[in-house]
DNA sequence: GTCTATAAAGTGATAGAC
DNA sequence: GTCTATCACTTTATAGAC
C-alpha cells in the first residue's frame, strides 16, 4: 500500500469501487474478497483499483475509513434531552438503537481486521482503535448527560463499556440468527438503571 | 467434501491436523487458512489432510464439531446449587464465566462460518446452529433453576438470550481490545436480578 | 496412511497503450 | 483514469508409488 491512497478523494469511480468492496468484504471477509471479484462487481478493471488504492490493503483501509466517517457523522449530540433520568435514558437508548440499525454491517467489516496477520496492516488496526474509541466516547459522554455526571466519571465509563459490549453482542446475534434484530431497548433501560443505582448515580426511587 | 470425513475417528495424525487447523482458523479465519499452511504447521503433507477430511470444508467442519463437543462435554449440570436466588445466581454466573474462559477462541471459529458463501457449506451452518442452541438451552435451564421456574418459561428464555448476547459481546471485546478480559459477573448479577424483577420472577427485596 | 509430484485455476500486482 | 495483457506465485485438489 503506497501513497496513491490519497489521490482523488471522492470521484465516482472511486466510490463505486468502495461500494463493491464494502459489500463483499462485510459479507465474506477480507481474505475471501479478491481484487478480481471487486473488479467484476463494480465493472472496473483490476488495474483501476490499483491505480486508486495501490493495493488490496489500501482498498480495505479506505473502506474502513469511509465507514467510520459515516458513523461519526451520524452520531447525535451528547446532550440528551429529557426532563428526568428515566426519560433521558429512554431518549438516549432510542438514539443508540437508531445508530445501531443504520450501520448493520460495520462489525463484520471490523472483524476482518482482527483476522489479519499480526505483522500486517497496522494502519487498519489503528483505524479499528479509532472507530471503537469514537463510539465509546460518545456513549460515555451521552450517559454522563443522562445521569448528570461528567462523561469522564467512572460510572459513565463503566456503563458505556457495558453498553458497547451489548451492542457488539447484539450485532453478533443479528448476523448469526436474526438479521432484522435490533437492540433490546426495554431490557437495556432496566439493566442500565439498576447498574446506575448500584453505582450511586441514581436514586432508589423508580 | 465427501464421506471420507467419517474415516478414522481419533487417530493421532487426525488430531494433529485438527489442532493445527483449529489454531490457524481461529486466528486468521477460514479463507486465510490454506491447506499448505495447515500442512506445514502440523508436519503432514497436504495429501494426508485430504485423505482424512476430503476437502478444506471437511477440515473446517471437523474443527467445528470437535469444538462443540468439547464445549458441551464441559458444561456443568443445570441444577444450580445455593440456598436462595442471589446465591444461586452468583454460583451460576461463576460457572458461566468459567466456561467462557475455557473456550476463548470458539467465537472466532464460529464467525468464520457466517463469512462463507451463502450457497456453500450447509453442514457447517447446521453445526453453528447446533452450537448456539446447545448453549442457549443450557443457559435457559440453569436460569430456570436459579429463579425456580421451568427452563422453558418465557423469563428464563429471555434472560438466556440476554446473557448469550452479553457473552458474545464480551467475546468480541476480548479479542478486539483485551485478550484476558472475562465476563463482568458483578454487573451481570445486578442486571439479571433487575430483569428478573421486572418480569416478576424475583421479589423486590434485595 | 503417508509420501512426491503435479495439474488446473485463481491470486495480488504491474506494464504500457490509449 | 481506464483498458488489455501478462507475470510470478499460491491455491485446492488429485494421481500413484510405497
Amino acid at each position: 500500500m503506497n501513497d496513491t491512497a490519497t489521490r482523488g478523494r471522492t470521484t465516482p469511480s472511486r466510490e463505486a469501487i468502495l461500494d463493491a468492496a464494502s459489500t463483499l468484504m462485510s459479507r465474506h471477509g477480507y481474505a475471501a474478497t479478491s481484487i478480481s471479484r471487486i473488479s467484476t462487481a463494480c465493472g472496473l478493471p483490476a488495474s483501476s483499483i490499483y491505480w486508486h488504492f495501490g493495493s488490496k490493503e489500501g482498498v480495505y483501509l479506505a473502506v474502513l475509513q469511509r465507514a467510520r466517517q459515516a458513523l461519526v457523522a451520524g452520531l447525535p449530540g451528547t446532550v440528551v434531552p429529557g426532563a428526568d433520568v428515566p426519560r433521558r435514558l429512554t431518549a438516549f437508548l432510542s438514539a443508540v438503537a437508531e445508530v445501531f440499525d443504520r450501520h448493520p454491517h460495520d462489525l463484520r467489516l471490523l472483524v476482518g481486521i482482527s483476522m489479519l496477520e499480526e505483522t500486517a496492516c497496522s494502519a487498519a488496526r489503528a483505524e479499528l482503535a479509532d472507530y471503537r474509541l469514537a463510539l465509546r466516547r460518545w456513549l460515555a459522554d451521552s450517559l454522563g448527560s443522562v445521569f448528570g455526571v461528567p462523561g469522564t466519571a467512572a460510572p459513565a465509563e463503566d456503563l458505556a463499556g457495558f453498553l458497547l459490549t451489548i451492542a457488539g453482542g447484539a450485532s453478533i446475534a443479528r448476523w448469526f440468527e436474526d438479521p432484522d434484530a435490533s437492540l433490546p431497548v426495554g431490557d437495556l433501560h432496566v439493566a442500565l438503571s439498576a447498574l446506575a443505582r448500584s453505582r450511586g448515580v441514581l436514586d432508589d426511587a423508580r
